[in-house]
DNA sequence: TATGAATGAGGATTCATTCAT
DNA sequence: GATGAATGAATCCTCATTCAT
């Protein structure tokens, strides 16, 4: 039984993978090269290819197993009973928190090119769980009679890119307003 | 007078920015060799450096030469006296309108790499400006008593960003929504 | 009779060639661009071709057309008679002040190219000029017995290379001891 | 113990040091093309920048490694009680003959642009280093009353200047000449 | 597992020079 | 005389990737 060694291939490849995290956030994918990845892993650029394929498929493996959606659904599972009006700027705050403490995933995915397909599958993925997630959450406050359902996928959307793109400019949004604002769309009178 | 020669000059100027923005959006602006926009403006690589600074200069020329922020300003500009009820679904449509035209111009503002000073700072001045102005006509409603005043800024990053972040993605927003929820959103009692 | 026109255009060659010395010598013959002697000189890349056959041949028109030797010259005409003693301090002290005003002169001279034939002959005429005047008054003063005749032309060559590598350096030699050395070597007894 | 790798490594960049060596010499360093080195030492272009930061550094690399400094040192320790007379004639002579056996280091001495910071830098520095080995060698030689002191350096410096331009213009100076005319002179009563 | 030497193609950029105006 | 647009070859350098050890 190997499993020290099993155990240290693993913990090696996680480090590798946070370096990545690391310079992909702050250079964008295109713009680091797999030896700035080994410099910050303190690994041999050779290494590297006995963990990963290359340089996308790091990257992929970056977005796919640190992508923070299981945080996401848990964030949401929790609240089923509690009115919206108290859930959701907990929600929307404590999704803002979890795209600031994952700033670098947040950064690749919106440096990660529309031609390297499976990376952009994975962000599309990213997206539109997200946004179900949310969506699902509002509508079921919408069958409690809280809220009125055929907004609740928009503000989904708008929520979830609001959030999203404060953090891409670094003109971070006032979660308080844009809860504000969207819970009181939500329900108005149509 | 040259006027013919530097007629020709600049209309050469403009054909470099017309190929960039086609080949940033197609392959993002790290993915795309200057050798790629060359031969897109069917003018040597050489050339293109009589014009521009370099790759990253062309990218920032193209999004401010060529961000709608011009058209956005005249589209605002019109519509002092009618209601924000009857204006702001025109005016979120005609914006919608206006990213799919520059659909280029989307993809590259999401593409441009944060680790590039100059494109960043242009990217930033991008972003606030369109909020800017959205954000000051929202405002100006509120000054009629017809919307609330304090949820203005918030409410032009939300509809900036869900529409962008829709064309980004390929999953664009349905814009009577998103504006029936802001809308609401802006109106409803504190 | 263009007069006028003849002694723009020759002042403008002048002015060429001053801007030349200042960044050939500040970057080296090959590290300096066209476009950066047009800049200095406040003149277009085309025009510089009007006046010079390109690059080398500016070079060698300033070497040549600002070569001091003729300021040398006269240097060492004048002192005919008074006594070696005297003379040569003055004339080692001028001489680094010539090589001095025409640093410039100095550092091209020194990263011209051994390739560039005839910027190569214009500096090996230089220094054969300079040794030759410098030996051709050494030897005088020991027609007159106050030099021991035969180490004239060798005190000439080290008087030359001793001032002129000290330019080259950056290290100036105290000239007041260069002096006293080689004019004590020159008296000495075999 | 892979230490055959890395003698074929140390190999590597050692042949990559001779064959710049060469090439240097016949164009200079900026001339000199990086794909001209690696032809020359039967390199790819890529290696090279896996040996050196770039061709500068490596113009700088052959100056301090392979420059003769070790070489003079040897030259001046091994003659400590001999008198200067018999001394200082083989010793320049030995200096005449090393820098004849390494026409391409002076050829890179004075072809490395006064531009280059640290190349300028390793430069001076190098030629500070003779400087003062000869310095100090004649200056112990005037411990013993045989020559006088405050001209060690001036003397050094000279003969230094003198034996290397003789190399650079291809003129070269006749040593026991030179060594007379020099010796004479630190002897001379003030 | 791990290394780092080696490759070779491709990248951005510079540049001397020409020439139509 | 003077301009500056245009060329295209050359240059330096980077990089993902492979592989012998």
């Amino acid at each position: 039984m190997s499993t020290a060694r099993q155990e240290q291939a693993r913990w090696r490849r996680e480090r590798i993978i946070d370096a990545a995290l690391g310079v992909f956030a702050a250079k964008g994918v295109d713009g680091t090269s797999v030896k700035d990845i080994a410099e910050a892993a303190q690994v041999t650029p050779g290494l590297l290819y006995h963990y990963f394929e290359g340089k996308e498929a790091l990257a992929v493996a970056a977005l796919t197993e640190r992508g923070f959606l299981p945080e996401l659904r848990q964030l949401l599972d929790a609240d089923g009973d509690r009115p919206a009006s108290v859930v959701l700027p907990e929600l929307i705050r404590a999704f803002d928190e979890l795209l600031a403490a994952n700033a670098n995933l947040v950064a690749i995915f919106f440096s990660v090119s529309n031609a390297n397909q499976p990376a952009h599958a994975a962000l599309r993925e990213f997206t539109a769980t997200g946004q179900r997630l949310l969506g699902d959450y509002l509508q079921s406050r919408s069958d409690t009679g809280e809220l009125r359902p055929h907004l609740a996928r928009t503000a989904a959307s708008a929520l979830f890119a609001t959030v999203a793109i404060g953090h891409k400019t670094g003109q971070r949004v006032d979660v308080a307003d844009l809860v504000e604002l969207v819970l009181a769309g939500l329900r108005a009178e149509g």
